[in-house]
DNA sequence: TTGGTTATGATAGTAATACTACTAGCATAC
DNA sequence: GTATGCTAGTAGTATTACTATCATAACCAA
């Protein structure tokens, strides 16, 4: 396991006041994440984060537009984190095959890298966006938010990953779709597994950690499939 | 194109009064499908669909608990009536190559069967399945939806389909996953080309028929390459 | 030390949302 | 012909999602 001190940028229009500056900022940080986690993103609000953190709605609201920006920054941070932590995965290596079997245990696995940021729990935050992740991009004002900028992070990581697969095989006709496609069945699957079961073919065991190995067989075989398929075959 | 009459049915714990006996349950079915897609789901609420069909709110609390149960009645229809499709497409088909095809052309071409329901506009409420469809089961009380079989239909569609790839290859290893990531990966890749083109290789030209053609590539070439790859290579 | 700026908190208020309790009209059945 | 039930409407309440104003404490510079 690395140790690792890197600062996670977040796009500045997407908080009214950097959260990571002050001590309410990191305490609305850590207990957002806490508190989403426990009730879903639609039962959290600004009010029941204040009592928790023994200050007021108002002072929330100098940070954060509204819940939607914080939920925003939230997913930003994961995806900058995951991206930072693919990098490291990937230095020194030139086997294209070597790293998507790196960045496919990146993305499953929460100890492979620690980062030690204080304020932000990776596990939990992990469990908010394979629940609620993909919320952040499905609804009526996702352009605006995308002129904004608030989705760089997430489309930054599906190209470095489109990447390595083009290094696979650089003839390879979508390697966009099957990046977002990785990114979304890994976090789908572990939700189906836990509850939708019939929607999957991964078994829960009571944690994450026991399923990886299947998750991993499973999202390796997947990209491996496409990326060595012959995609001329097709055209009849 | 072929023209039906089938009724579809919808779990009656979903609903306090079956919206389908009575007018107004037709109007407040057809109306809210227009209003959700305009609006977005979070915008949507009871009000503003009562002042559209000059009603009022509690008439509508009548047939519903509350708009997440509306929502998951829209889904499920949504469901039903693509298994349905699915189901007529199939017919007197036997080469599981060809069912896959069919299979892939009714999840994508909305004109392909059209079942005249005359308070249903299968167009727009696709528009809102691709754009929000997936929050039906992305939320804190998924389980207690689950247990009161809010998600059967969609649970089936996903069997139907998987039972078709292990006709194809018996020994495939992961047909559930495959179905449900075809459902997703259709959806979310219109929705992308749409609003986030980074995240997929699709073209938008202004509408999804435009595009039909390189969805259905891509989405035949992908359950092609999984189904036909040979899974025990992988195993070093 | 003073004076200004920044960070936070206290308090109150508003508009919209989500839901509930109650009432009224009308058809049909006994 | 009145009792019943089914339909739909009126009028509320509690909560949510903010917004606005003022107070105060900390800290920083002249």
């Amino acid at each position: 396991m690395k140790n690792l001190n890197v600062t996670i940028n977040i796009n500045d229009d997407i908080y009214l006041k950097d959260p990571t500056t002050t001590e309410l900022g990191k305490k609305i940080l850590f207990n957002s994440i806490i508190l989403i986690d426990k009730l879903g993103i639609e039962d959290f609000n600004f009010k029941k984060l204040a009592q928790r953190i023994s200050s007021t709605e108002s002072s929330i609201y100098r940070y954060f537009e509204n819940k939607h920006y914080l939920f925003i920054y939230l997913i930003n941070w994961y995806w900058n984190w995951m991206s930072i932590r693919i990098e490291i995965a990937l230095q020194n290596l030139t086997d294209p095959n070597e790293k998507i079997k790196r960045i496919i245990k990146a993305l499953i696995e929460n100890s492979f890298i620690n980062m030690d940021v204080p304020f932000i729990d990776e596990e939990v935050l992990h469990r908010i966006i394979v629940r609620e992740g993909t919320k952040a991009y499905h609804h009526k004002t996702v352009d605006t938010d995308n002129d904004y900028g608030f989705f760089l992070a997430y489309k930054a990581l599906c190209k470095k990953i489109s990447l390595v697969f083009l290094e696979v095989n650089p003839n390879y006709p979508y390697p966009k779709t099957l990046a977002s496609t990785l990114l979304e069945v890994c976090n789908s699957n572990i939700y189906f597994a836990k509850h939708l079961p019939r929607l999957t073919d991964l078994q829960f065991n009571n944690d994450l950690e026991g399923m990886s190995n299947d998750l991993f067989d499973m999202l390796y075989t997947m990209t491996q499939a496409n990326l060595t398929y012959d995609h001329k075959q097709n055209s009849e």
